[in-house]
This record gives structure tokens, C-alpha cells and sequence, in this order.
DNA sequence: AAGGAATGTTAGGTGTGCTAACTAATGACC
DNA sequence: GGTCATTAGTTAGCACACCTAACATTCCTT
């Protein structure tokens, strides 16, 4: 039993983290090369994208929650963004919050910005859409881990919609449906980001995300690989 | 039949774009968070891992490179943590070049600063074993295409090094060999750091590199048939 | 009407990050 | 040896990112 690796290698999810590290990494340095010649900022490039998702408009803490920055550093930038007239206030509900909405030319820089990350959907696009659709339903695995702890803001996930109905087609590669669209999907049409979103109640929330994860292993072929890898042992390498 | 989804959805590689920006966005403020309990700045964390993973010292360039910031951000950053005492100035080869190492209370703080992330690792660990080899899989996959498009700094990755030997062996788990360590390994032990890592001869790079995706696809028993190419490899069981 | 919570803003400070211009050492070429 | 281009790092000057603390409003509760 050749378990050499197992007790020299560092414990896989911290190489993992330390992978999306990198992208996150390269993901900044990229927007900052992008800014220049787009007018804006990073951030102020990752706000347009936002408020291009939300015609309603979006209030400043929403935004500052969702792009992780404090209120003053929202509300600043998005001051910039008014000046330079990509953005403009209006009064929202209360008569102390306001509601941001991009104007023509924001919306249109905004189709700009968007294609700053082009340059990863390339290198994704690499993989075969097998090893795609794996990478989308871990990244979601991921990020609800993260939002059922607290350390992400909510996000608008398949996973946690109250139309999500997982598993529930024999089709192999479309076996969840969605409620509100009233179709069937698979794994890699999952979304992160979905307009139509509406958070579920916690107790479906954990009826869905048992299902969707228990029939996941089955379905995944991988059996095999899941008895067989198990403990590691955590060290350097 | 029914194909809804793939008509309304937006392409699969823009969401995993849009996911690994998301978590990429929660690591920086995750950083800046931990930075006022440290006492260092997210940069600064960031280069004392680096520097903790090179005993020999860096150099600045380098860093600059590996942080994906200019070199001058990097001096200032740097020439901080010499202020702080955490980090010193030796001289390199040539009399322009610097050699930067750590001090033992930067080596302290290091370790510190390299569980910033750790958040994260254990949201990954919520994946069960097989899932989080294909997400490692994964991310090498995408890091290495953007490493051959020079849109990321050059990695020590396993795939790219000459002592990799990709499905050389007929255990499913452990199919690949590394020359170095003389031991079979398989996907969760992938590295995208390993200190004895040796660029690979470009032709060499893209040899393994069809092996590695090809074989990885099938995955069927036919490396049995490859286990000449290694010489002497040592047998399980 | 009097707290208290929520929404933004202002103030002040540090860190991030850039380009442009500079010094110094190296290496290549005649 | 002498010139020239390259490379390594620094300095200067600037704009933006980001924070905490303190503040004004408005809203909600009692």
C-alpha cells in the first residue's frame, strides 16, 4: 500500500483554497488592467455589473454587503459613479435610503466590464463539459457552505430557491426542475445568480440540499473513488 | 425533449467565472479583515506566505510577479515589512538584486497569516473526497491554461514538471508517479506549490499534458499498458 | 413624545496600486 | 575598452480602496 502522498501532502482543501486564491488573485490583477481603459475601477466596475442584474435598482448597503466593502467605501464609489454620470439616485422606499440605477451609459459600460473575466470563462471553457458541470456544482457546494456560515452574503442559488426541486426526473442529465420556469435542468445549468430567485424556507432549504447532494454521489459514477479515499494525513509538503 | 435550460442559460463557463470571482471576492475581505488583528495588510500577509515557502529568499521582482502588482507597489510593500522587522533585505547575485527573507517573528506571523483562508478550506472539506480531487483537478486544469496563455504567473505545479509521470500505473487512485518522490500518486495529491518543482521542456509539458487529460477522460484499465514507460515503480499491495 | 434601530454620509487616516522618471549594475556588441 | 540596450530596484506623485469613528436622518417601537 503505496500511501506515500497521502502523508507528505498538505490536506487537499487547503491546496484547493489555495488554487482559488490564485484565481481570485489573477481575477483582481486583471480588473485593475482593465480599469484603466474602461474609466472606472475595479470596484466600480463590479458595482455596474451588479446594478446591470438589478433594473429595480439597489440600495448602497446591498451593495456594499454583496461586493464585501464597508458603507462608506460604497457609498464613495458609487459617488464616482454618479459623477460621472453611469449611475443616478433615487429615492427609495424610506426617505433615508436611496436606490441606485445605472443609466444609459452605465448600462453600457456596464456590457463592457463584464467581459473583464472573459479571459477565465476561455480557460474554463478548456475543460470538457463533463469536468464543467462537476466544477459548477462544486463551486455551488462551495459558496452554500460558505452562505449557511455566514461568510458569503446570500446569493440567488438554485440550491436555495423555492422552486428548486432536485432529482426528481429520471433523466440522468436533467434530473432536478424548476418550479417556476416548470422545466427540467441538470447540474450544469445551476445558477448563482438567478433574477427569478426567492430564498426557501430553511426547513425545504435542508430537505432540497440533502437531496441534492445525496443522489449527486450516486448519480456521479464516482463510488469507488468515495470508499477508497479517505482519511489523509495532514502535512507540509 | 426538453432543452429549455440550455437555450435560457447563460454559458456554463461564465457561472463558473462568476463563482470563482464571488469566492475570489469573499477571500479579499477576508483578508482585510484579518489584517487589523495581525498587524499586517492583506499584500503583506500575502508576500509572508510566499517568502515562508522559499527558505532561500526571494526576489522582489519575483514577488511583484507572483502578487500580480507592480514592482514598485511591491518595494513599498516590502520595504514595510523590513520596517516591521519581519522581513530582511540580503543581498542576491548581482549587486542590483535584493534577496528578501524572512525573520524568525516574520516566520511567527506567517504561520499566522496562512490561516487567513482557512474559512475556506473548510467550507472545500464539506465536499466529499471525490468531489474535492475533481474540483483540484479542475482548478489545475483551468491554472494551466492560463499559465500557457502567460495570463498567470508560471506555477509549481505537478503538471508542468519533469518529474511527473501521468497514468503510468494501473491503480485508479494512485495512476501517476512522481520521479522525484519515487511514489505513485493520483489526482487529490496534485500540487500547485511543490518546492522541488523543475519546469518541464516544452515538449515534454505537452506530452504528459495529453496524457494526463486523455487517459483522465476515459479513466478506463488501460494503463496497465503505460507502466513500462516509468523503469522501476514500485508495486502496491 | 422618547428611545432605539436602520440608512447613509462625513472625516481622517492608512494601504493599494499605477505610471513616469531615475540610479545602478549587467551583458552584448563593435 | 567603450557604447548601448536591458534588467533590478527605488523614488515621486497621484488616484483609488478601505477602514473605523462620529454624525444626521428617518423610521419604528413603546
Amino acid at each position: 500500500m503505496t500511501a506515500i502522498f497521502d502523508a507528505i501532502s498538505e490536506p487537499i482543501a487547503k491546496r484547493v483554497t489555495s488554487g482559488l486564491a490564485k484565481i481570485g488573485l489573477v481575477l483582481r490583477s486583471r480588473a485593475w488592467k482593465g480599469a484603466g481603459t474602461a474609466g472606472v475601477t475595479p470596484t466600480q466596475g463590479h458595482a455596474l455589473g451588479l446594478l446591470r442584474d438589478a433594473p429595480d435598482g439597489m440600495r448602497l448597503g446591498a451593495i456594499a454587503k454583496l461586493l464585501g466593502i464597508s458603507a462608506p467605501t460604497a457609498s464613495e464609489a458609487m459617488n464616482t459613479l454618479v459623477t460621472k454620470g453611469l449611475a443616478a439616485k433615487t429615492p427609495g422606499l424610506d426617505k433615508r435610503s436611496i436606490s441606485l440605477v445605472l443609466t444609459s451609459e452605465g448600462e453600457a459600460l456596464a456590457d463592457q466590464t463584464r467581459e473583464w473575466p472573459d479571459f477565465l470563462a476561455d480557460a474554463v471553457d478548456t475543460l470538457d463539459a463533463a469536468e464543467q458541470a462537476a466544477l459548477l456544482r462544486a463551486l455551488v457546494k462551495v459558496i452554500r457552505a460558505l452562505q449557511v456560515r455566514d461568510e458569503i452574503p446570500h446569493q440567488r442559488m438554485c440550491v436555495t430557491c423555492e422552486h428548486f426541486r432536485p432529482f426528481v426526473h429520471a433523466d440522468k442529465l436533467n434530473p432536478h426542475h424548476c418550479a417556476y420556469v416548470d422545466a427540467a435542468f441538470g447540474d450544469r445549468h445551476l445558477r448563482l445568480n438567478c433574477p427569478e430567485h426567492a430564498e426557501a424556507p430553511a426547513s425545504a432549504q435542508e430537505d432540497a440540499w440533502e437531496r441534492f447532494t445525496e443522489q449527486g454521489r450516486v448519480s456521479d459514477g464516482s463510488a469507488a473513488a468515495n470508499e477508497a479515499v479517505v482519511g489523509h494525513v495532514p502535512r507540509q509538503g
